[in-house]
DNA sequence: TTCCTTTCGGACAACGTTGTCTCGGTCGGT
DNA sequence: ACCGACCGAGACAACGTTGTCCGAAAGGAA
């Protein structure tokens, strides 16, 4: 009662051996229908559950996929892990999420806890560059990185340079000149693709850089809100804002909106809830994080069976999610300074 | 090199015995200098990691800790999740996380396979009636139930009918006699809490109560949606809306927008981001899930330490974020039949 | 009836780790 | 110098499970 019942607990209680009931439970053997009746009844009766981990000892095979994402708490990777575990329900896996908070050493932590539980494989948002540490263990636990690419993982991205090319040139489109570039942390790589896409869409355009225009957002909704401050201070204020990363969009359009700066151009990576409610409708690059869930995880299950497969980059194609914002116009030359709210009619 | 080092390869290396190692591993007795030395360089050499799975199995006591929620991929509960997984880095503990799909079968599923995990305890956000079949469980693997309570599990909540009335009071104080509820669904016990809030200020303002005004709303944001529409063909549609459920909240002011009647007046159990950037802005009831997901987990923390601990059903105060939605007023009695937008300004 | 084959149950070891026990060695005290 | 006490290290068993092997029983054929 107080102690669990053990396999040992329910052949005692069938009157069969321990082997008998594993045969049983695993349903691999013929066992006699006699046996069988009695072993199961005897299971019920004592709340038999095998140990897993008993289990994997002994075969050696985890039981568990690990993903490490930044944060849980962000819509992007909320999105990605459900599709991972939705999956790895169906292939009777368990997932163990991790933060790393963006910290190189918390990831390693972090990995190597996932290493010493042995877990199947790994999903993993990279952090850090150097992950030499992981080698001696992935032949037995593949590792599948996504959003961010690593060389010599496997990996689940998006075409962030062609996609942020997209978002820029509309808002380039649409006629402006001066259009910052909002959630750039040089330590992301997703980011730096992105900036680059940014900048030779401007130099295609003839449009000067101004490095004012891109200022460096470390991670925070707070600077996030201080960087579209920062900004819009300016002597030359942006007329549009292309933000670069779906965890900072919305507090970046809620500052917009406690500023009364809804006369901004916008252009989203990454779709976010009511981004079709705001006023104007917010246009977004959608990166569809529950396929690259998805996706990573099916390529996961592939390395299980073949831990030799050839590396592979693979790319979840993007969307672009055409609302209003990008569409809004450049204010005339005589912009009033500290204008209150412009609203612009679209089409 | 193919396989993972174990603790006899170590011993071997270093040429001591595999106890001398684990103790060196779990630091607890005390090793000569000189042989811990040795010891720790056969460990970095060949890339040990102890198999936390063994461990675990002779001590008895297993190193993660299970989470089921609806869905991971919600506001509400990824927030919660990841409340627990911060937490639970700090004890070195594994966060499993499964998601219910608001299916009692399903739930039943993952919470055997959590028992089969060993874990640590359960953190749950119970859909099913009957969980008597973790009785036998329970005692080494302590549950709290979050979000809604369960006879005879801890539970962290919030006080659903107090924060439900004050929701519906601000409605009604707006001069408000007809408010649709949205998102209820009779499955779920905080969705009917909050209803009998909800019937209960009506009834003490004499207001008459509309079963009309109030849709079944299963899961899904479409069905959410929906039931907006429905609720806005009525013959005498409600002129303020109750959204019952942070889930459905975005859908349905996505939806409002979409249909170009921001003119309802709204409250919102449950905030959600850009609730302050919609126009108007959405008065919420704050919900706080990051400190539910915080007390629960300490709550089973102490359960850890002393199981037969009295019950107790703990209550997360509730915020009412004061917004503009709320102070929506009633359109004059000749209302336009579908109307567009009707502002109001606010104080 | 006897032998062979088939079929199914059980004893045993092992997965990697830790708790218990014991033993050898060393140091200090008398 | 001798004895006792203490401390550090190794042998052994066990956690719960499964894989391997073997033996026993039963059934069919000659």
């Amino acid at each position: 009662m107080g102690d669990r019942a053990s396999i040992r607990d329910v052949a005692t209680a069938a009157n069969v051996s321990i082997k008998t009931v594993s045969r049983v439970v695993n349903g691999l053997d013929t066992v006699a229908p006699e046996l069988r009746d009695r072993v199961q009844s005897a299971i019920v009766e004592l709340n038999y559950v095998p140990n897993t981990m008993a289990r994997s000892l002994k075969t050696g095979a985890g039981n568990a996929v690990g993903v490490v994402v930044d944060s849980i708490d962000d819509v992007f990777f909320s999105s990605l892990v459900s599709a991972v575990e939705q999956r790895a329900i169906g292939l009777g896996l368990a997932v163990v999420v991790c933060s790393s908070g963006f910290d190189p050493q918390r990831e390693r932590n972090q990995l190597l806890r996932l290493a010493s539980q042995h877990v199947r494989g790994i999903i993993l948002a990279p952090v850090g560059e150097h992950l030499e540490f992981l080698e001696p263990y992935r032949t037995s636990m593949p590792v599948v990185t996504v959003d961010r690419s690593l060389p010599g993982f496997d990996s689940v991205t998006v075409d962030d340079y062609a996609a942020a090319r997209t978002g820029v040139e509309r808002l380039v489109a649409s006629g402006h000149r001066r259009i910052a570039l909002i959630g750039f942390d040089r330590r992301i790589q997703t980011a730096r693709r992105r900036r680059a896409a940014y900048e030779d869409v401007l130099v295609e355009h003839g449009i000067a850089g101004d490095a004012e225009l891109v200022p460096d957002v470390p991670l925070g909704s707070d600077a996030a809100r201080a960087a579209l401050r920062t900004v819009l201070a300016l002597p030359e204020p942006p007329s549009a804002l292309f933000l670069s990363n779906a965890r900072h969009a919305s507090a970046v359009i809620s500052e917009m909106h406690s500023l009364g700066r809804t006369d901004l151009a916008v252009v989203s990576f990454g779709d976010f809830s009511l981004a079709d409610a705001v006023d104007p409708t917010i246009s977004c690059i959608d990166q569809d994080p529950y396929s690259m869930g998805a996706l990573a995880f099916d390529r996961l299950t592939q390395l299980f069976q073949n831990p030799v497969l050839d590396r592979a980059d693979l790319q979840v194609p993007t969307g672009f999610v055409e609302r209003s914002s990008h569409l809004m116009r450049i204010p005339e030359p005589a912009a009033q300074p500290g204008g209150r709210t412009r609203k612009v009619r679209i089409s």
